[in-house]
DNA sequence: GTAGCTGCAAAACGTTTGCATGTGA
DNA sequence: TCACATGCAAACGTTTTGCAGCTAC
């Protein structure tokens, strides 16, 4: 349909996205769409330019996209990480795939993985009387190529 | 001692003091050994405005504090993190109390538990060819007193 | 003596905000 | 229609940097 941005390929993803959103009940609009699919499809973690470098040229600003990604944390339709000193990355939160991350400190090349044994914890800070409880954990090392150079 | 700055209050802890810095190859200055002393006194995590809120009036300027902690960071004398949006903390690194913190989403209070199984997790990413390996691992919840209101 | 640290001021950076306009429900 | 989202530009707060002078070693 002659409506959808070219970066949304399917009804069937534009339904998904659409859904998402009104489940959170944000209102759908373009740059919503369009950022929420991007974290979908390519699944970063991304920081707010990598966001608008790879979003169609003019298809909304800066601005609009840091308004839209805190609404996004809000909601917890997206997570997000500092991996780097200073600068958020985000990622699609996407229940189904719990992960962390592993950054070289010389290369920044980012890694995930899957473990995740911290329920343990969680149950302690329960046991202390938090409620709603999230964990952000992040790994730091030297990775394989850059120890030899 | 009457070279001492009035917030290092022994010979002994002067020479604590002393020896971090040394050990780590970085030359003994006042503003080092006082941004030091603070952090392993007082034990934060503090961001860099507290740091310089606690130090002796015009003890040092705001950019050395910025020098001195990175290069702590780099020598692994003091881990940072990022507990609030956009502002780092930061904490004496001390190897025989190592811990996480959680920090309630409402009234910004730290808490700190010393549980940490993440061993497994090092483990599997030593095996990845990983070297120098660290981690950063928060907890973000609402706890019981902010529950309340 | 010299490498490296400091203070100061200015800049840089990611991020947020005010306001007029435009759009979704 | 009307609350709410957007674009633009300007501001914000944290952190970094250039440079001249000073200090540790």
């Amino acid at each position: 349909m002659s409506t959808l941005p070219t970066s949304i390929k399917t009804e069937e993803e534009n339904a998904k996205i659409v859904g998402l959103l009104k489940e959170k009940g944000l209102s759908v609009t373009l740059p919503r769409k369009l950022i929420l699919a991007l974290l979908i499809k390519e699944h970063g973690p991304f920081s707010a330019e990598d966001i608008f470098k790879k979003l169609p040229k003019n298809a909304c600003d800066q601005a609009t996209i840091y308004r839209c990604l805190n609404q996004f944390i809000e909601t917890q339709l997206v997570t997000s990480a500092y991996l780097e000193k200073d600068m958020a990355h985000f990622e699609f939160n996407d229940p189904h795939h719990h992960h962390h991350h592993i950054i070289c400190k010389i290369c920044k090349k980012i890694d995930s993985f899957h473990d995740c044994i911290l329920d343990k914890i969680e149950s302690t800070l329960v046991k202390k009387g938090y409620k709603d409880i999230q964990h952000r954990l992040e790994f730091f090392g030297v990775c394989g190529s850059c120890q030899k150079s």
